[in-house]
DNA sequence: CTGAAAGCGCTTACAG
DNA sequence: CTGAAAGCGCTTACAG
């Protein structure tokens, strides 16, 4: 199982090695008929250029790293995160990119391998999830010198590219549906305060309802069922309580359904959900919930050709891009 | 941002690269004192061995493919291969190995990777899950000389290791659970049958049944929840339908539910409802699933160990691995 | 215990 | 348009 090298190549058509790779990658010196023969004959013997030869060539590699922080069990339950990663995907998978990926909880740890995968060139650049409050990787970064994309808040660096989806115009959607059904006080329901995105979340949430004159009481949780479900209970057992709320994620909204149904009331009557983050679940639980789709897929993509764009053009401070508005699919929890 | 080579080591250290090498890759050769020296040195200048010239010179790469066949759509409904993923990180984290990751659903360009991957020396092996009937990958593999393990069925070829979740055990859990409670006439709803763990299961299962004289009605379903739903329907409208059913995942199950809700008729008492692969929508719906907990975690990271232990090894035929039998987790839909 | 040298498979100026 | 040569950063026999 010898492998085929360019200078397997080379020998068999007479031609020098040289030759051989400037007719393998499109280069100009060879003649068009030299290049058809080495083209076919590569073709032939099914040859593959050693991406690691060629990475210490060009003194670079054509794979993405992302470092997913998160307790995996908790992933599981997120059906957010598969989306974007398959989004990312489907979009490398057109630049014939890669994604080299780890999964791990540990602070340290994240970041020994940022600096470890960037040293050792094994990867040209970093796409960097859940953007937190004093995250170290913004700088990090920028001190390795390594290119890197944030998705879904924006990096400490303003150099960092970031693609980020639309909150204020979701946030708007929202607050706007429940205002338009009448609801004059509202709770929201936000995630992790920790993580950027949901302090731009807070802020535009807030915004919006002041925008209408609306009430509104904030209420944070950790992105569980479990603790949707009690931070909704608390709203609710409040002698003020809001009549709507609106949740972080999708997996709070089904704590919030059934924070309604063990007091024995209903929803939309006594409380109207609508949730961040649209996925099976929202439609699976009685009565399903209306929601944003957020249009994770799209948000990956991008970051992908974000961060492939940053490779391609070192130093250069690219535009910021955002997702389209995502849409708001209506159901029982609201209008029903 | 100049990269920090073997190199520069030897020059500030007065020593030949190979020593240099000889001290940072633990080889006899080099006295302890002269190890210390190049290892303090390596570790204040943060010098990480460039990825490429390493595997270059080994010619290997210590990463690991994994190319998900999967609509990208459905694979976020799928707790399962989140966990398993995780599970494959967690011992790949252990051993400082990564992870190289592809999604796509176009079986040619499958292969298309498998080849391109191995032939530019990207990855030393692959994980392949989701083995199906006249799959190609076990000759394909075999033919490229490429270390790989099958996860949740056997290889055709059985030189290639494989670790299995123990279907038969599981099959008589799940069948032992519902006859225990009664039941004379099962129904099992499995998943597409072209998966080869799910000929096991259809297998097991009616193995388990007959042993017990109990009644069996196989249909297939494609693990969504519509089509769960759909099986389980036509179950139910049969003049002899099932007092009991087994559902190939999770997914299947929440539409067994939806099935005998749509009908007025409830769970257990008209259908008792049993799944293979826990997760948080067996204990969301109403009322809650009874569920094989399979432990995936454990099932991804003896996939990523055993395909190690194959590298490591290469041409040894490795003993065949399990995890250990799946834990029923028992709920309303069969002791509501 | 240490050093000089070849080699892994590419790319890329530099001559012809 | 083509070839000989150096270099990317390692590893590893082979001499000393």
């Amino acid at each position: 199982m010898k492998r085929v090298t360019i200078a397997d190549l080379a020998d068999r058509l007479g031609l020098s090695k040289s030759s051989v790779s400037y007719a393998l990658n499109d280069r100009p010196g060879v003649s068009d008929e030299t290049r058809r023969r080495v083209l076919d004959l590569a073709d032939e013997l099914d040859w593959h250029p050693s991406s690691s030869a060629r990475a210490l060539s060009n003194k670079r590699s054509d794979t993405i790293g992302l470092v997913v922080r998160r307790d995996p069990e908790m992933l599981s339950t997120e059906p957010f995160f598969v989306r974007v990663l398959a989004g990312m995907e489907a979009e490398l998978e057109r630049a014939d990119g890669a994604l080299l990926l780890r999964i791990t909880d540990d602070p340290e740890r994240e970041r020994a391998i940022y600096r470890q995968w960037w040293r050792s060139d094994r990867v040209a650049g970093f796409i960097c999830l859940d953007q937190h409050v004093d995250d170290p990787r913004p700088r990090l970064l920028t001190s390795l010198g390594a290119p890197a994309v944030f998705v879904g808040a924006p990096s400490t660096d303003p150099s960092q590219p970031h693609v980020l989806s639309p909150e204020a115009e979701d946030s708007e959607t929202l607050v706007g549906h429940l205002a338009d059904l009448g609801h004059r006080h509202l709770g929201h329901v936000g995630g992790p305060i920790a993580l950027s995105h949901e302090r731009i979340r807070h802020d535009t949430v807030a915004a919006a309802a002041r925008r209408r004159g609306l009430r509104l009481t904030y209420v944070g949780a950790d992105y569980s069922k479990a603790d949707g479900q009690r931070a909704v209970g608390e709203l609710l057992d409040r002698p003020d309580a809001p009549t709507a709320i609106i949740t972080g994620n999708d997996l709070m909204a089904v704590g919030a359904v059934h924070a309604v149904r063990a007091r024995r009331l209903t929803s939309p009557g006594d409380l109207a959900i609508a949730a961040w983050d649209d996925s099976f679940l929202c439609q699976l639980v009685d009565p399903p919930v209306t929601a944003l789709d957020r249009a994770p897929g799209a948000l990956g993509a991008l970051a992908a050709r974000t961060i492939l764009d940053q490779i391609a053009q070192p130093g250069v401070v690219l535009p910021h891009r955002r997702t389209a508005p995502s849409v708001l699919v209506p159901r029982a929890t609201t209008v029903g």
